[in-house]
DNA sequence: GTCTATAGTTCGATAGAC
DNA sequence: GTCTATCGAACTATAGAC
């Protein structure tokens, strides 16, 4: 029998969040279970969903995590001015930020249940928040904003899929692009 | 007690296929129940089960269908050379394919599982396919072939989202710059 | 070709002890 | 703050009749 550490809620929240991020991430809102995420936070099932009161309400914060994320991700992009444009500087930064596998396909899973009632709502929230950032903050203009996130979504399917591990040449060239040439550090992603 | 129909192989199949695209793609594919899937076709949920196998069966054929969808689209658009570009008449006949909300939420669906065995070896191989029409067949080069899916990839995002029917203005441009101007088009979608 | 019935699992959530 | 135990609901798949 193992003696379970006693955590301050706040650190037990982050620790459930994290493993939570990996399940979702894997499996889908739906495909994941409070079981899979109990375990991977180290505690028990019931104890998961005591901390956040539902699944749902878990996957939400999840969500708004990923965000968040993102959000602090591309702010330090935008500061650190090197000489780059600030759309490069993005970009650098929204690579490293997905190398975290679960952030990526949490938010991919986000996006496509826009249906949904709660988790749409949370959806579209952070889509926006995501575009108001690139456009007012780093000062895209609105087609410039525009097309970078669609390269983010192109960078997101593509290692959803894992195309950045297949052999066939068509992949590699495919993965070579949507990086901007730099397939290196798709490769260099852990294939967990 | 309502007499049902009794309908051939081929056919029967299809109206499952059909019922089946909608369902997964609102609920995803652990969300969707095999139950949900009958009722919506209209049959037994037995006979879902019986007519494909399994559901992961019923699943990967549903995407099966939808990279179908997607390629009969894009050769008719290549065919009609209307003396627009190639590219563009790609997105007009992407944008009139994903006014059927479940091909598009399938797909991303699909997209978002590649973790999964079966159903990510389909989503790998459906997305090359698509890459190589549009190199191959529409003769776009790699870069313009690759940055064409992104701004799909956007698109889907965005209807995913539903952020064509939001009010905030910052929705409205985004969604006008992810359509490439044309919203009125995407405010169309039925909103179901 | 299609149904009813149901077996066998699994899951989210709650109760209550420590 | 954290666990064990468990209830009740829901789900996939199978068996077997028509």
């Amino acid at each position: 029998m193992e003696t379970r550490q006693r955590l301050p809620a706040a650190e037990r929240r982050e620790s459930i969040l994290a493993a939570a991020t990996v399940v979702f991430g894997e499996r889908g809102y739906a495909g994941a279970t409070t079981d899979q995420i109990a375990i991977a936070a180290g505690i028990s099932q019931a104890y998961v969903v005591r901390t956040f009161g539902s699944k749902e309400t878990l996957f939400v914060e999840v969500a708004r995590r990923a965000v968040g994320r993102i959000e602090a991700a591309f702010r330090a992009a935008i500061a650190a001015d090197d000489g780059r444009p600030v759309a490069q500087r993005l970009g650098a930064a929204y690579i490293d930020l997905v190398a975290d596998r679960g952030i990526l396909l949490s938010l991919l899973h986000l996006f496509s249940l826009g249906s949904d009632t709660a988790i749409g709502r949370t959806g579209r929230e952070g889509f926006l928040t995501i575009y108001r950032l690139v456009r007012d903050e780093a000062g895209l203009a609105p087609d410039e904003a525009s097309h970078f996130l669609a390269e983010g979504m192109l960078i997101n399917t593509v290692l959803a899929l894992r195309l950045q591990d297949a052999d066939e040449p068509d992949a590699v060239e495919l993965v070579t692009h949507a990086c901007g040439g730099d397939l290196r550090k798709f490769r260099e992603l852990a294939a967990d």
